[in-house]
DNA sequence: CCTGTGACATAAG
DNA sequence: CCTTATGCCACAG
């Protein structure tokens, strides 16, 4: 634990946590890692994690609720499609009632460390 | 150590 | 809403 991980680790493995048919923002996630400022260096980490499948970096998007990021995916909709499928609208690239299905690591965090600390 | 870069965030026009 | 400008931070070379 003295160890501190790469930034990029960091995201990752926060992007991985990001439930089904929920997003969150670059900011929110480098809030939670402790740097709001480097947003986008939280972006770049997930530029890193384009290469691995389980990272759904698709359900990250900027603090408007746009998909910012779509064209580093393959296709030019691709990501907006694969929020779809998950059930999230979208209309101009921009999703829709972002704030509802905006899904906070802080949050998560909280509920982490409360839950217990005995299991995981 | 310095430079360049970038899927951000915010402010101003 | 759009574009432009600035800051800010982490990483690669």
């Amino acid at each position: 634990m003295s160890t501190k991980p790469n930034f990029f680790e960091r995201a990752q493995a926060v992007a991985r946590k990001i439930p089904y048919g929920c997003v969150t923002s670059y900011g929110a996630i480098a809030r939670y890692l402790g740097a709001s400022k480097s947003a986008r260096t939280v972006g770049w980490a997930m530029n890193a994690s384009h290469l691995d499948d389980s990272i759904p970096a698709h359900r990250v998007v900027n603090s408007k609720g746009i998909l910012t990021g779509k064209h580093h995916f393959d296709g030019t909709n691709l990501m907006q499609q694969l929020l779809e499928s998950e059930g999230v609208r979208i209309e101009n690239y921009q999703i829709i009632s972002f704030q509802e299905i905006f899904w906070d690591p802080s949050l998560e965090l909280k509920n982490y460390s409360l839950k217990t600390q005995q299991n995981k």
